[in-house]
DNA sequence: CGAATAGTGATCGTATACGATTTTGTACTT
DNA sequence: AAGTACAAAATCGTATACGATCACTATTCG
């Protein structure tokens, strides 16, 4: 007998490092730690009962990804809503989210399209809901489907950095630009009948990429 | 009195979890470690003479990267030159360096021209001495010149992770596509030439975006 | 009353030790 | 001879402990 009972306890799912990660970033993502807040290691160790050191690998990978800042011997903090960090972020977002959609425009399928069309549909009827947290949610889904078969990874990855780097300020569409977000569906359905029609990839780049740009100015003229 | 004299010899100018990076990703882009070479962690550890926690912190940031890959219980190895991978990392950088190039373009003022055109014309003098090392690095000193007042400081973070990601593969242009090298330098010198002429920034954009994906079709046409 | 300073506390950074998991080598069986 | 089961070694993952550094505060001196 070289198995004992423990092991059915033991959950080898995913590291401590990992979960901390996880647990951390949904803190943040919810609002539960907001921007300002300070993560203190030894208090978020003793709070999930895991030790110092994979919180502090799950904080530094916050760090790389843009959700909170660290400081030697402070501390880290919860990025906050920086106006020109959002530019930066908005702006890089623009760029790629450009390239992933003309890159995945002639691979994506009718059927695709039809689903992208559905999450579209149901973000307008948030609209009148006025239900900002689904139509973010739907939001992400849409592209999501949209980049289901994006032929380069690595810029996929890009796009999730970005969205990541939005997560502290979700639904920000609804929060700082009212009437925004309805140009936003309709910019939805313009794309998919772009891909529909076989529009060329400059076309479609340009167009996807003006997309999240015009959110970005909507935001610049509504704050100057 | 306070301060001991101990305070002298401490180098509180990089944590050991910071020297370790340095020095594994060091040795990594020198060839030292040459792709599919084993890092292990104790090894690692021993040779710098740290201990493992910051060692395994510095590998994972270039697992982050993308300079090696890393799996639970076996180890980190570095990152081959897996054709997929490098196809992936220069159409990425086609993108994000075509970017940088036409966000820079109105910035760059003629005395940074100058100073690009003088690094191109070294990179001249390399194909004739057929010094590849030197080409490699002017090359990232032209493009450099060219960031210099890069307006988004994310889309640059970009281009230099993409430029690590290549490092593994130091002076490919001329491992991999002989004649490529001097085309690579004519056209340096016509973006310059559209930067100085003032074009739109969508015919500075997709000029820079050219440049990088040409070195990729050479390097297809080559190897297939 | 203000500013410089010493002291105290808090927090991070790293070393060491131990446990969990995987790989590898070996002996045995078919 | 080949395959399998078992054991041993190697490696990563994490807990704990301690040291180093920095921020904050109370105190003292001008």
């Amino acid at each position: 007998m070289a198995k004992t009972v423990a092991d059915i306890s033991t959950t080898p799912a995913g590291s401590k490092a990992e979960q901390a990660y996880r647990a951390v970033k949904a803190r943040i993502v919810e609002g539960t730690y907001t921007p300002g807040y300070r993560l203190v290691l030894g208090t978020i160790a003793k709070d999930l009962g895991f030790s110092v050191v994979p919180v502090r690998e799950a904080i530094r990978r916050l760090e790389a990804e843009g959700l909170v800042t660290f400081e030697r011997n402070v501390g880290a903090t919860v990025a906050g809503i920086d106006p020109t960090e959002y530019l930066y972020t908005m702006q890089t977002l623009s760029i790629v989210e450009g390239a992933a959609t003309a890159l995945s425009a002639p691979l994506i399928d009718p059927a695709a399209i039809a689903r992208a069309r559905a999450v579209n549909e149901e973000m307008r009827e948030c609209l009148d809901h006025f239900d900002p947290v689904r139509f973010t949610r739907l939001n992400q889904d849409f592209h999501s489907v949209l980049f289901e078969h994006c032929p380069n990874p690595h810029i996929l990855d890009l796009v999730h950095r970005g969205w990541n780097r939005l997560a502290s300020l979700r639904s920000s569409t609804f929060r700082f630009v009212p009437g925004r977000a309805r140009d936003s569906v309709d910019e939805h359905e313009n794309l998919l009948q772009l891909i529909e029609t076989g529009a060329d990839a400059d076309t479609i780049e340009k167009a996807a990429r003006r997309h999240r740009a015009t959110t970005l100015d909507a935001y610049l003229a509504h704050t100057r």
